[in-house]
DNA sequence: CCCCTGACACTTA
DNA sequence: ATAAGTGCCAGGG
């Protein structure tokens, strides 16, 4: 279970897990706050098949603005909670 | 100025 | 080990 991606992932997840209500992240600033700067294609993978229910993936979206994708009801579902909370005005 | 494509880094199966 | 999937950057039209 130590293996150095593992770590990786979960250094992904436990930034996610950090991000505060009504602020959002992208998948550049979460990989270089895991520890991989050039890693931001990875979170989206990870978050793509691994998606934890205590990690607020809807928080994390593109460096142009996008939201990327979402394994959590849609995208339309992902909006409407950034709405909700904020980091969406 | 805007749009599209290729190449890259990393994970999962 | 290979293939598929994902997001960012740079170059070309």
């Amino acid at each position: 279970m130590i293996d150095l991606k593992k770590k990786f992932k979960e250094q992904v997840l436990n930034v996610v897990k950090s991000i505060p209500r009504g602020r959002t992240m992208t998948y550049k600033e979460v990989a270089q706050r895991a520890g991989s700067p050039g890693a931001c294609r990875a979170v989206g993978s990870i978050m793509a098949k691994n998606f934890d229910p205590k990690v607020p993936c809807h928080r994390v979206i593109k460096s142009d603005g996008s939201l990327g994708n979402y394994n959590r009801g849609g995208i339309k579902k992902k909006m409407a909670l950034l709405r909700k909370e904020g980091a969406l005005r």
